[in-house]
DNA sequence: TTGTAAGCGTTATCAT
DNA sequence: ATGATAACGCTTACAA
């Protein structure tokens, strides 16, 4: 059996109240007291049970992130900064890939909020979940809208859409493609979409976006990639709606035999560290992850003090020039 | 506030221990009584407390995994899938970033065990942390020598060194370099190299293994896979430990012109579904990676219910051919 | 079938 | 400077 407190107080003859100040050090002590009972825990190798303080302070220090997944490098990269800051402010956090799965993500919610963590960020994809009542509580967003409620974190989606399109209409492009998930989401990521089409208006070009669900699998996706060049056979530039599509979408161009950036230029989205080092040539829409990650943090921050705080932030968005996205030497 | 169990058994006009048993569906009710129960907590919308059962019951229903960072696609599959069988039998985690900071493995070690986790998947890169005495606590390691009471998954590593080292000797490449981490690390990973050595000197060629910290930026790397190049004009072939490592150096050979494979054979170690989708040309052993959570996640079970186990899993590897690695139609 | 009371391991209030 | 006691919200003997 782990000892507890109570151990400590018998072992070193006094009452479980002064082993407890000596623990958090607080109040008044002789300086013979604290050697005693830190000899007495030294001796029974005791540590503090978190459980027992959780439920007194009604504090947890842990914070849920829920996100499609981990897997994905743009999601991986951003947790993995989330979960870095937050430890340094005292926080360890829970994590929940809900991908492809609303009732897990449902579940989380829920759980998570019976007093689990303080506070909640949520980058998922699912649908909103607006039967259940989060007023109030200590959630913040990250490219999601969930309820008007509640604080949204963001790239500024519409600039990266239109930047990327006109990037590929200035190649001198026509038919240009667009991938982007279904329309029904009320995600801020479809206004890359938004912001794609209008572009293409404006410049009197066609705009065609094709679906592509976020919850399939890799095979099911370059499934869909195929049958894109199958049934656009003259299409000479694709706006892909992230950079795993984006090169997905490469490999398959090089399969069929289209010479990137000659025949197809490409250009995608999120930009991550691991991207641009692993494949630099990808031109891409750079999302500020950290800038993003401390913000996040900062907003959730100020909703477990109960303070006020903005219903949007966007972060700006930098172009990464890569030779997918570029015939010659055209200056942007 | 939240309304709690006592709030919900004032409304209903019952006790504590009535409303408890509605929640836990245990003991002898009348319907009358849970529906009348029922409807009190719909009425006040309650929710149990989780830290609360926590206490009582001695069990977080939470597993604790440390990795260097799911930022690394490797780690950030193994975590994703860890998650999500985990969740399915009833578990949420709590994930710790150890990368370059082994104080901050150590804090997550002992904070977590304090009653906060019921269990640790553990896969840091950090040394050993012996001075803890984790004897017959549930933890497991993935890739990664603990102490000899805890069970250790993972990958064939030796045979993995030994056939990526093959494919590029029957390349006829003679000039094979190796890149790894430092030596006094006891991880598994470090069999890697004692095959890629011991194969080298079975067929009459030189090793010669480039030391890569894990825990430095993306820049340090290319400083050193610049190096490795100048270092050595002459090299055919290169194993790296890992598939990120593995396009570093494609992408700086590509800059200083090599040709590959013609000029340089690459072959990696890890084999991703990300790295494997992205970049299909990248030759490189393929870790289990499912297999491998399943695995730890089955050990792990056995030390929760304090039965015996091996002290070793090791999953086989299989080889992604690619053209990286591969100059002519060479058969394996 | 339901209720009373003790206990999970801490912290804090209020005495002394 | 230290101790007794209640409280955090739940579960479970044991009683009735």
């Amino acid at each position: 059996m782990r000892p507890k407190l109570e151990d400590v107080a018998k072992l070193a003859n006094v009452s479980k109240t002064t082993v407890s100040r000596v623990l958090n050090k607080r109040g008044y002590l002789s300086q013979e007291t604290i050697e005693k009972v830190e000899a007495a825990m030294q001796e029974l190798n005791y540590q503090p049970n978190v459980v027992a303080r959780q439920l007194y302070n009604k504090k947890t220090n842990l914070i849920g992130l829920i996100f499609p997944t981990v897997a994905n490098p743009f999601f991986g990269e951003l947790v993995a900064i989330l979960e870095n800051e937050l430890y340094q402010r005292g926080y360890k956090v829970i994590i929940g890939n809900s991908m492809n799965n609303r009732q897990k993500e449902t579940d989380y919610l829920n759980q998570l909020l019976n007093e689990q963590v303080d506070g909640l960020i949520v980058g998922a994809h699912n649908q909103g979940i607006e039967e259940y009542r989060y007023e109030h509580l200590p959630i913040v967003a990250i490219d999601r809208v969930m309820n008007q409620d509640i604080p949204i974190i963001e790239s500024d989606n519409y600039l990266g859409g239109q930047k990327a399109t006109e990037l590929l209409i200035k190649q001198g492009a026509k038919v240009i493609l667009h991938t982007n998930g279904p329309a029904d989401l009320d995600t801020p990521a479809m206004r890359r979409r938004q912001a794609y089409e209008a572009t293409m208006k404006a410049h009197g070009l066609k705009p065609e976006t094709i679906i592509v669900d976020f919850n399939i699998s890799y095979e099911e996706k370059q499934t869909i990639f195929q049958r894109l060049f199958e049934e656009h056979p003259t299409v000479e530039a694709i706006f892909a709606s992230n950079d795993v599509d984006a090169m997905m979408i490469y490999q398959i161009a090089q399969q069929k035999h289209y010479r990137v950036p000659e025949d197809l230029l490409i250009v995608g989205y999120d930009g991550t560290t691991l991207m641009r080092t692993l494949f630099p040539e990808l031109a891409t829409i750079v999302q500020p992850i950290k800038m993003m990650a401390l913000q996040a943090i900062e907003v959730l921050e100020q909703r477990l003090n109960k303070q006020p705080t903005e219903n949007e932030y966007i972060c700006p968005v930098t172009v990464h020039h890569g030779k997918t996205g570029t015939k010659k030497e055209t200056s942007t």
